[in-house]
DNA sequence: CCCAATTTGTTCGTATGTATC
DNA sequence: AGATACATACGAACAAATTGG
């Protein structure tokens, strides 16, 4: 960081830090490997190879992160309270903002889960679908910060939904309701009404979130292991 | 993680792993560095010393975190459309829920700047000031991710606050509303009025955050560094 | 107060794997 | 195909820190 090193950028290779730091090889490798796991570097064999400044990736982040909360008793609910007031936020951003290649993955995922499912496996698969429907409008904010945020909890909740079989009892009503509000999300967004889109994002986290308060209190420590 | 230990619990030494391995010495000790990095172990020298595991602190959580968006463009206002959202529901759950010595700290540090800032400095000391008011409400929340969340934002505006001079204009206005609105929250708190407290905060955030808007827009590059 | 045992921390020399020219 | 420049791994020894006798 001192000396301005960008992503990319070759850091002194481990001969040069021995010499220059007046410490074993041991000990350089030891402090490049602290640098390593927070994600900043990255090594390479071979010639023109050596450690590159990286930049911190989002899996990584997020993965660092759930370390923290493995120690915590996080529930479903803790995580649905954050998004009912941080996804609205974030398609009230978006609204006539999306460029007609994102609208158009929009509609594909949505799409993907038009039909009701008919297995516990299409089921968890559709869940999954929808979480990726946020992910990607996610992934469209400005705010770095938010997108993180929500980027976070829909990792965690993927997870969920992938290893243990979450959202079991088959629901059609539920299900025609979100397929619902998703539909009138893309209208809005398309339109740009930025303030029916977050109405209708609240509405649509206000039906979700109660559902998973049914689920048993969790911790979240056999899902977080890399 | 699956072998279950618990915060507290011994890792083999380091002889024990090299054996258990298979592998020279280095190679244990540069693994054991990527969990150390990660917060997740601690080590000590001595008779009784050895590996343990730790739980992960908020602090080096923080830490992690702030490593990713030292190459993301986040900007203060970036930060306040979160806090404007979050700050809200924090204390419309946390209505009635505190203890008397909770209640007491909060009145104590809204004391420390009930009269105006003369100088640049005490205006400076008088920021830190309020935001650990909110840090301090933060830390009583019942969801793990909503206090970190929060914390983890009042960590980098006051190390914003702390290492530049955020807020130097003084403003003698703009202090008076703010200690109106923490001195009515904290009577809607003690009274268990939830929807006042969310009401109060909410307007307390919207008059701070489009003052922010005025600061130039600037990464956080310089700020975050451990 | 000092000594001895235990455990991590550090050093050095050497060898191996890997990618590039 | 072979030389070169890297990181990676190994092994033996020594140093430093902590604890208990």
């Amino acid at each position: 960081m001192r000396e301005g090193l960008q992503p990319g950028d070759r850091l002194p290779s481990e001969p040069e830090l021995i010499e220059r730091f007046g410490m074993a090889k041991g000990t350089i490798r030891e402090a490049l490997r602290l640098l390593d796991a927070q994600g900043l570097v990255k090594s390479r064999t071979g010639p023109g190879g050596g450690t590159f400044v990286h930049e911190v990736s989002q899996q990584r982040a997020e993965a660092l992160l759930a370390n923290y909360f493995y120690f915590k008793d996080l529930t479903i609910s803790d995580i649905y309270q954050i998004r009912r007031v941080l996804e609205p936020e974030l398609v009230a951003d978006l609204a006539g903002a999306l460029s007609p290649r994102v609208m158009e993955e929009l509609r594909d995922i949505l799409a993907s889960y038009s039909d009701p499912a008919t297995t516990d496996e299409e089921e968890r698969d559709q869940h999954v679908a929808t979480l990726q429907f946020h992910k990607l409008l996610a992934d469209q904010s400005a705010n770095p910060l938010l997108s993180f945020l929500i980027g976070f909890m829909l990792t965690i909740l993927t997870d969920i939904t992938v290893y243990r079989k979450l959202y079991t009892p088959i629901n059609r009503d539920l299900w025609a309701r979100g397929l619902d509000y998703q539909t009138r999300l893309l209208d809005a967004l398309e339109t740009g009404d930025s303030g029916a889109a977050r109405a209708i994002m609240k509405a649509h986290m206000q039906t979700a979130g109660p559902l998973m308060e049914g689920q048993e209190a969790f911790s979240l420590k056999r899902f977080l292991s890399h």
